[in-house]
DNA sequence: GACGCGTGGCC
DNA sequence: TGGCCAAGCGT
């Protein structure tokens, strides 16, 4: 095992993608990319950490940011409570830490929306500080060289897979190549070392990159030679992690309602899914029957006037895999009932719609535009 | 400790 | 193509 540290230093010095995140040391900017990075992928996150630095590019400025605007930067990401907690944590941050990012671990720790994951890693990454990471990318790594079979979820499994983590980031802190690189720029602040920093994003970029869930690409691995799960050909068997529960089917009905070019949408409430992003009004059908004019009636107390199917939307959320299908409403005059905001196409691109909302203002925007 | 939270990539 | 998965956190 002596030999593992070194191995994945090497390969990441070699084999590390040229991420936008990686070309900083701001722990603002890591600390941004980690928590797009919660549960998301790489390739998406790109294009929206690189709108939000260019628009956020301080803390202060985040701190300062409109809900609207938050909202709006991280609008198709997903998991919106993230970025509540991102301005949360930096109003704490110009409140009690004087604008600059605090470098001691518990502090970074107490910060809103950074759990122990995050805040391990941006400990190493922005400060070089031996602090563990553990994230599904490092259990599977994990996992798989020291050969462990039981569902890393269980505590006593998750207290063993963080206590290696532990042990390899302090190795790392120890190696041969750190103290090189220290001694040969003694004048150099301890933050220019890498070594913590890069142990740590090497098993993360080996678990994307090679140690894959499917298909990995254990022939070019690095560590192969010392891995238990290439040895014993159990690399398909791990991580064991249990079962997901099977998705539930679910239909919305949604009204695309228009009157002199505008149209009524609306702001989810704290506390629900997709809560502070714009939606256009729609409601949940329980049983078969789909009678559309009915279900109008009882959301808005108003007859139609004229519907006409616009769209279907296939989406899922979480466990929920839901059919939306949409129906435009071309009103005369409408119900001083509706709450909501009229708003023309062209301003839909200033509110934050949830994925599936957003697919209906494109196609209402298509329907002016063809006028209908 | 289990559950809720979003979305898109991937095969 | 539908199901699995992704740089988790808060409650």
């Amino acid at each position: 095992m002596q030999k593992l540290v070194p191995l994945l230093l090497d390969w990441f010095a070699t084999n590390a993608r040229d991420l936008p995140w990686r070309r900083t040391r701001d722990p603002y900017a890591i600390w941004v990319s980690e928590i797009m990075l919660q549960q998301t992928q790489v390739k998406t996150v790109i294009p929206f950490w690189n709108r939000w630095m260019k628009e956020l590019p301080t803390i202060e400025a985040a701190a300062k940011a409109p809900s609207a605007k938050i909202h709006k930067l991280w609008e198709g990401l997903g998991y919106y409570t993230r970025v509540r907690n991102l301005q949360k944590a930096a109003r704490v941050i110009v409140t009690k830490h004087g604008g600059k990012f605090p470098e001691n671990f518990d502090d970074v720790l107490a910060l809103p929306g950074i759990g122990h994951y995050t805040a391990g890693a941006i400990c190493s990454i922005a400060f070089n500080q031996p602090t563990p990471i553990l994230d599904g990318n490092v259990i599977r790594v994990l996992t798989r060289i020291f050969g462990i079979a039981k569902n890393p979820k269980e505590k006593e499994t998750n207290q063993l897979l963080w206590q290696i983590a532990e042990d390899l980031v302090s190795r790392a802190k120890n190696t041969k190549e750190a103290k090189a690189e220290f001694t040969s720029q003694p004048s150099q602040p301890s933050r220019d070392i890498t070594s913590c920093s890069h142990l740590n994003q090497s098993l993360m970029e080996l678990g994307a990159l090679v140690c894959s869930p499917r298909n990995p690409q254990c022939p070019v691995c690095p560590v192969k030679n010392l891995c238990v799960a290439f040895k014993e050909n159990r690399v398909e068997e791990l991580p064991n992690l249990g079962k997901r529960e099977a998705a539930t089917a679910r239909r919305f009905v949604a009204f695309v309602i228009e009157r002199n070019g505008k149209f009524l949408v609306r702001q989810r409430p704290a506390g629900v899914v997709n809560a502070h992003l714009w939606e256009f009004p729609n409601a949940e059908i329980n049983g078969a029957k789909l009678d559309v004019p009915q279900i109008f009636k009882s959301e808005f107390g108003t007859e139609l006037e004229k519907i006409s199917p616009l769209c279907t939307v296939k989406h899922s959320i979480t466990r929920y895999r839901i059919k939306l299908e949409a129906f435009s409403v071309p009103l005369e005059k409408f119900p001083t009932k509706m709450a909501g905001r009229w708003v023309a196409a062209r301003d839909f691109d200033s509110l934050a719609f949830s994925s599936a909302h957003k697919k209906l203002a494109s196609a209402a925007a298509k329907s002016i535009l063809s006028g209908r």
